[in-house]
DNA sequence: ATAACGTGAAACCAAAAGGTTTCACATGCC
DNA sequence: GGCATGTGAAACCTTTTGGTTTCACGTTAT
């Protein structure tokens, strides 16, 4: 098993805007709410409690994510899911697999036994 | 292909602090430096240009989302990677895996054509 | 013992996040 | 035309975030 690619920092500044936009709850449950279907802002904002102006600027941050795309239809914004770049943020923690089987054992071992009392420098 | 299950609200409160802690770029690059060795704290704070104190800002943080782990070892502490929380982002993630392949050309479809013009209430 | 090292923790600060209310404007329906 | 609806956007507020400097404390090495 090769040593998965270490990412790089150019990679990570792409991938910013969309952790970003996937730290906040709100705009995690919008991405499963799109999931389902697309809807207009409005329809969008009705199933939550805060206020419309709210719901917009996280659907602007989801934008920024580019995770959902705005389609208008007559006076509304249709939004819908754009998954590609989850798919992004789901390949950046796949880079830690490796870890979670291989590894893992070796290092927590690691540290509770030999590893606490070597490593002199 | 069974339509994935909806990740639940209780769940999403269980990984906030996990996609809190991946939402700063200081800390995913922690993450990846701590996959390859665990290091104490002066050790991964020689690695950034910011002060000790802001990195152990960022460690506590990392902490509070599950990432790491923190064995003392004399004067130092040791900081170790611990992926099962980034497994459940992932598996978080992962709900949207069958709008990748499977829903995603319909919704697209859906809202650049007919779904423009129908859906009245 | 004393000096050096690694850490913890407080006080402080500027900027960003997340929310509100308010108002203007465009579109669709009667 | 006129009114309701959907949206955009500004101004404002509070809390959180991410950083700093400073100092105290425990541990290790000489």
């Amino acid at each position: 098993m090769p040593a998965a690619a270490t990412p790089r920092k150019d990679e990570d500044d792409r991938l910013q805007p969309v952790f970003r936009a996937l730290a906040d709850p709100t705009r995690r449950r919008i991405l499963r709410d799109l999931a389902r279907e697309p809807a207009s802002i409005a329809e969008v904002a009705s199933r939550f409690e805060m206020s419309r102006p709210a719901v917009v600027k996280h659907l602007a941050i989801l934008r920024e994510g580019g995770l959902i795309a705005v389609a208008p239809r007559g006076r509304e914004r249709i939004n819908v899911l754009k998954p590609d770049n989850l798919k992004s943020a789901s390949q950046w923690l796949s880079f830690f697999d490796a870890f979670w089987d291989d590894k893992l054992a070796k290092l927590k071992h690691a540290v509770e036994t030999d590893y606490a009392r070597s490593k002199k420098r």
